[in-house]
DNA sequence: TTTTGAAGTGCAAACGATTGTATTTCCAGT
DNA sequence: ACTGGAAATACAATCGTTTGCACTTCAAAA
């Protein structure tokens, strides 16, 4: 049954000459006559042959694979951005390995561990929720393993990364519901562990203070992006006396499970309340009433950007100076609905 | 700059031993006494050692690796299925490549030829819109490369598969809208290549026929998925003059398009015509009007029996004697919301 | 005829690990 | 003290390919 795959050998036994004069045949090195050449290229195509990249990959200690490291392939923002990788990566001849870590550390450094055992050329990483120590990923450094960082990334020095920045749309969005005569602007923030940099807040901030808004700290509360966490969240919002006339939430998810739950407390979407959110999802857009407004973070161009760092680090491997830390920062862009 | 990397050869010149003594020690082989084996695991844990796995691959044939065909990771219908694939391959050992066809022939065809090129020890497919031979898949025989295709599953004999039906579920949509009083029950189909098996179609016949309502081909029109497809689709059957007061649409997406046009046309949705659909998807449960009802297609779980039938087969490679074709047909559900 | 050098091939090492088959070590039984 | 044999370790082949170097041809130049 198991019938054995045709390799170089195989040709050079056949034609009576050597394995090496096969390779060189193969590969259309100079040195190998014309007659020599067509015979095995003949005999090749006639064998189906193959040549074994495992062996390949091990001799000349390349794979040309990358790996994919993200919390969940389930969010559209995470699709999207695979989806930009694998392009980039398929068009350069590299293919890609994906592995999930559900936001859970244990599993982050499991993935880890197998990518570096397959040898991966580069690695894209998204970390998860929980992840606060890097070790796992510096250990790469040893395997001469470079990694670059996107969407959400470490706030640590010394790495490659590519992110999209919030800081200004954030305060593109203060100024739109600002104009719109919006005065109490609610914002529901995410994990601490994610909020790196804080840019929304930071821009939520500087957006009010721009707008001459004087900050009331009730208006800021915190949802662990679960659902029933979100509606947490913005009951405290709308229980208030005073309750915010518009919410910037902290993504489309959050939004979506704000929106729907304030729909169940019989406020009606953009005009007893207003949303505004981050991503810029397309499901929204099939939304009756969608948020007024959202930062699109591009996800698919991040991906991208991301995988053109990688390749790029991995290509100038050999080099003795290693490449300076680069940091892509992506504009984001507010999106009126 | 260029550090090498520890190996087994080192550990042994360091230890002064054999390289064959290392290798048994670190896998815990009987014959080694217990003084070297645990010296060698000191050494072995101080450098740091990673087995070469590619050498390993190389060797025994095998590379832990599963090759993931599909058309597009940004539909979260995929999403769903490869979130399955990847755990379950994960808790396996073994790690999933990516490629996306997007619906391109000879996209696919190259994909297969990398993975084919990888090594991949077994391949999950759906295949592209496009793709009306199975040749390229077939030559992957000759590599010992089981291919296990899931969702979108061609109509050939002798293969191994993975679908949902929707037989049952497109009568029992029949049967819900019929006891709400529709009569007249559009159809929104996809194309043709698609509409395997076409158990949309025929589940629709029979239902109504179930139902006691007469067929009208009128109310039976294509949309070959795009945005303005569905539009046009939807087009044709609301400017009927008796037009339908329900529409079945081939998926949720397309359903979401029909309803926004829908709209725009005045109508109001599940009032002047009620939409049910195909695939149920997360998104749905975050609209206000969502379609009354959807098939639920359990793309997480086609994905993990899938690769879990996929396994098997690469498992039993070995055996001489071959599998049996095997068919899974999960039962889709109708999920009124 | 001998020399020379390019053109064409072959040999063999190397990549890192596994594994069947020696070979050594060393203690117990005689 | 000698031997049998188990326990521990070493040797070497192997997987398929690439590649530096050595070797053979053979025709043209001397």
């Amino acid at each position: 049954m198991e019938k054995k795959l045709p390799t170089i050998k195989e040709i050079a036994n056949r034609l009576n000459i050597s394995i090496s004069t096969v390779s060189r045949a193969l590969h259309d090195h100079p040195s190998i006559g014309l007659r020599t050449k067509t015979q095995v290229k003949k005999l090749a195509e006639e064998l189906n042959y193959v040549p074994n990249q495992t062996a390949i990959f091990f001799k000349q200690g390349k794979t040309f694979t990358i790996g994919i490291v993200l919390p969940n392939l389930r969010e559209e923002y995470f699709s999207l951005a695979i989806s930009g990788i694998e392009e980039t990566a398929f068009e350069n001849n590299y293919i890609a390995l994906i592995g999930q870590s559900h936001d859970d550390v244990e599993r982050e450094k499991k993935i880890i561990e197998t990518m570096k055992k397959h040898r991966v050329d580069g690695l894209l990483v998204s970390i998860s929720k929980e992840t606060s120590s890097l070790t796992h990923f510096e250990e790469l450094q040893q395997y001469n393993i470079p990694v670059v960082y996107f969407d959400r990334v470490p706030d640590a020095p010394d790495i490659h990364s590519v992110w999209c920045s919030l800081y200004h749309s954030s305060i593109s969005a203060i100024d739109f519901l600002a104009h719109k005569g919006h005065k109490r602007i609610g914002y529901i923030q995410g994990p601490d562990t994610l909020t790196i940099k804080n840019e929304r807040l930071q821009g939520y901030y500087e957006g009010l203070k721009k707008n001459k808004i004087t900050v009331d700290e009730s208006l800021i509360v915190n949802s662990d992006l679960s659902t029933k966490g979100t509606q947490i969240a913005l009951e405290k919002l709308i229980s208030q006396k005073n309750r915010p006339t518009a919410i910037i939430a902290f993504n489309d998810y959050v939004a979506l499970d704000a929106m729907q739950h304030a729909r169940s407390k019989k406020l009606k979407i953009n005009k007893d309340v207003c949303f505004v959110s981050y991503a810029n999802l397309p499901i929204t857009h099939y939304l009756e009433t969608p948020p007024l407004a959202s930062v699109e973070q591009f996800p698919y161009e991040q991906g991208i950007r991301a995988t053109e760092l990688l390749l790029k680090l991995i290509e100038g491997k050999s080099k003795l100076d290693s490449f300076p830390f680069e940091n892509i920062v992506l504009k984001s862009d507010l999106v009126i609905h």
